[in-house]
DNA sequence: GGCATATTCAACCGATTGGTTGACGATCCC
DNA sequence: GGGATCGTCAACCAATCGGTTGAATATGCC
């Protein structure tokens, strides 16, 4: 069986749910408008979304028709403090995490992947 | 093309790699002394030290015969960062906290998987 | 009731993952 | 040179992943 840490870092490995991660930040919302930037089907999204909440990042409340996604921190703590026990015994290398962080915002800043 | 924190959560996703990164927090390590404790072939773990260093968790050096695995931790604190930031807003939960941390020690405490 | 909307289910697909085994290339030591 | 050790490569395998499509299930509205 997985450990909370194994779903919860392989839900994080995929930039569509750390996308749909960073959506629900601002707000909670519906199944059909997470999907809705996201250029693949909304059953491709609602599997996404089930993996996210099986790994406890969101919850998942139906009201009606509609199934409200709710970002839930608690999980992503406990994974961040796991990776700081690694990061404590030295200070950051700044130049080394923006470098990172570049490559990072270059390749995901829009999800449907524009030329 | 994976961006950065797509190869480094996927690394972590891994129980298998998570220790083989805490064995390498108390001294770099051989890879054959990195694999000993495992139940599984030196094949295995030097894939799992490539993976680990393709995401930039680790290094390897070769020195003569032995290849020296190091931890590298800057990649690490980079994807902690980006994971703080979904919870800077709110306090932590410290029963949630330790409820999944109780969790993943049950079942990552032995990484043969004993009875 | 009946239609539209919201979401999931089921089957399928190609690619990736995590493991195995056996052969191979380097390197050290006698 | 030749044997032992260190590590990777290559081929293979079953399982999982990330996506598709089409049908099915709720629910809301007239």
């Amino acid at each position: 069986m997985k450990s909370a840490l194994d779903t919860v870092f392989a839900a994080l490995a995929d930039p569509t749910r750390r996308e749909i991660l960073r959506m629900l930040l601002e707000d909670d919302m519906a199944v059909t408008d997470v999907a809705y930037p996201f250029a693949m089907s909304l059953a491709a999204i609602s599997k996404h979304l089930a993996i996210l909440a099986a790994a406890g990042l969101i919850s998942q409340e139906k009201r009606g028709r509609v199934k409200w996604c709710k970002l839930e921190p608690d999980a992503l703590r406990a994974a961040s403090v796991w990776m700081q026990s690694f990061g404590q015994f030295e200070p950051v290398n700044l130049d080394a995490f923006e470098a990172f962080l570049a490559q990072e915002l270059t390749q995901t800043e829009l999800p449907e992947g524009a030329p």
